[in-house]
DNA sequence: TCTGGGGTCCTAGGACCC
DNA sequence: TCTGGGGTCCTAGGACCC
């Protein structure tokens, strides 16, 4: 591989709150994260009142409704099904991408003779089929076109399209150097941090550093990085999605909590959104880790924060099984008393379900519950997520999340389409 | 009043083994 | 006086990403 695009959606979250609502393109807009906590995304509006990325909307109330701001809660079936259309629209110009993120792919441009004119082409393309704008970064390695599809946002010069590849060599330095080293790729606020200790303080410094000096003092990443600065390939592109290592589900209650009963039914719906993408990735689980932590953010509480494993006494992806492990790692977890503020579980030591051998003492999961399962999840699949679920889960529903601002799921829902005209 | 969620990879250190 | 060395596996924690 060594002629690499990558693709990112401007504002991704703000532009598909307006894709269907189109009275809100040119306001400044802001979407929420989940629990309507942090502002996660702004559109290019809301970008130029000054408002941060990853900051408490409380802080920002009164700037917002001065300036006359959108505020939307996140919408991830919107945002998911969007970023689908984007895939395929990619997948149908170029045999091989890489869906990196929600909003990001890796495109493989080895081969194709004009590369600047074919990524000009799928922008026109996104624009036209799905309705997102891009920038598209060209180069010889992943990072590269990252740094590159950086500029192709932040630079006007670029019109979108910002091959590196075609730069005559002190036009690249001088971009490099013009950059400072936390935007490469893999560098973040705590390696900018020690790299200037080291007077690494731009791109250009550390793709000029000694990679085996690198090494030493920071890691095998790191230096893998000053190799992709050099033009030098490390990272392949990954077409397939390799399955999960963990799968983690957590959510911040929408009120604190400081009784048992309604964070149980919190663990039992995070398991039962767990154990279904552990089914629909074919794998089974060993060990169950229950989280309960109380708000870092509130000095006047007691500051709690725990986990615990409950190891299975064998694989399973049986939602029961698994709610019940973890209900029990959450009763010794508690103490009564304090306020809570998030719980979560996890589940690791994944193996494929084909590779495990039913044993005949110790049991698997049985063929009928494992009917059980399926059935529930193809009852979920078509009739919207959570119609067969636990009772478990009914119990108290005082944790539920905040969402106070969501827009329709205009095209997952067939309550929530769009209306184009009515009487 | 109010501060997200879901991942990956690497490293260090301890336990254990021969 | 003096107490090995090399390997694996596991876990916790830290850094990064979007």
């Amino acid at each position: 591989m060594s002629c690499v695009a990558l693709v990112d959606a401007n504002n991704f979250y703000a532009t598909c709150e307006t894709i269907f609502a189109p009275a809100l393109a040119g306001r400044p807009l802001v979407v929420l994260s989940n629990n309507d906590g942090c502002i996660v995304a702004r559109s290019a509006e809301a970008k130029a009142l000054g408002i941060p990325m990853g900051a408490p909307i409380h802080e920002w109330r009164t700037v917002c409704a001065d300036h006359g701001v959108v505020i939307r809660s996140s919408n991830y079936t919107l945002y998911g099904d969007m970023s689908a259309r984007m895939l395929s629209v990619l997948q149908d110009a170029c045999p091989r991408v890489e869906s990196y993120s929600i909003d990001e792919s890796f495109v493989d441009l080895d081969g194709v003779a004009d590369p600047v004119a074919h990524a000009r082409q799928l922008r026109d393309d996104l624009r036209r089929r799905v309705k997102i704008s891009c920038g598209i970064g060209i180069a010889r390695s992943k990072t590269l076109a990252k740094f590159a599809n950086h500029l192709a946002k932040k630079q006007a010069v670029w019109d979108g399209v910002c091959p590196l590849g075609n730069l005559p060599e002190s036009r690249l330095t001088a971009l490099l150097a013009s950059q400072p080293v936390n935007t490469v790729w893999g560098v973040g606020a705590r390696l900018a941090e020690r790299l200037a200790q080291d007077r690494i303080r731009t791109a250009l410094d550390l793709r000029d550093a000694d990679s085996l000096r690198i090494r030493r003092r920071y890691g095998i990443v790191l230096e893998k990085t000053v190799r992709e600065l050099n033009g030098e390939s490390c990272l392949a592109l990954h077409e397939v999605e390799a399955e999960r290592q963990m799968i983690l589900a957590s959510r911040s209650f929408g009120t604190v909590l400081r009784d048992l009963a309604p964070i149980r039914a919190a663990i039992a719906h995070h398991v039962s959104r767990a154990a279904e993408k552990l089914r629909a990735q074919g794998s089974l689980a060993q060990h169950v880790h229950v989280m309960l932590r109380s708000n870092p953010f509130r000095p006047q509480d007691i500051p709690f924060r725990r986990t615990t494993l409950v190891p299975l006494a064998f694989p399973s992806a049986d939602t029961m099984l698994l709610s019940r492990a973890a209900l029990a790692g959450l009763d010794a977890l508690f103490q009564p008393g304090l306020n809570y503020h998030k719980c979560g579980i996890m589940l690791t030591a994944l193996v494929p379900a084909s590779r495990v051998q039913p044993d005949l003492f110790a049991a698997g999961d049985s063929p009928r519950r494992q009917q059980l399962m399926q059935l529930m999840d193809r009852v979920n699949r078509q009739h919207g997520r959570g119609t067969l679920h636990l009772a478990a889960c009914d119990l108290d529903p005082r944790w539920e999340m905040r969402v106070r601002q969501r827009s329709p799921r205009y095209t997952t829902c067939w309550d929530e389409l769009p209306v184009a005209w009515c009487d």
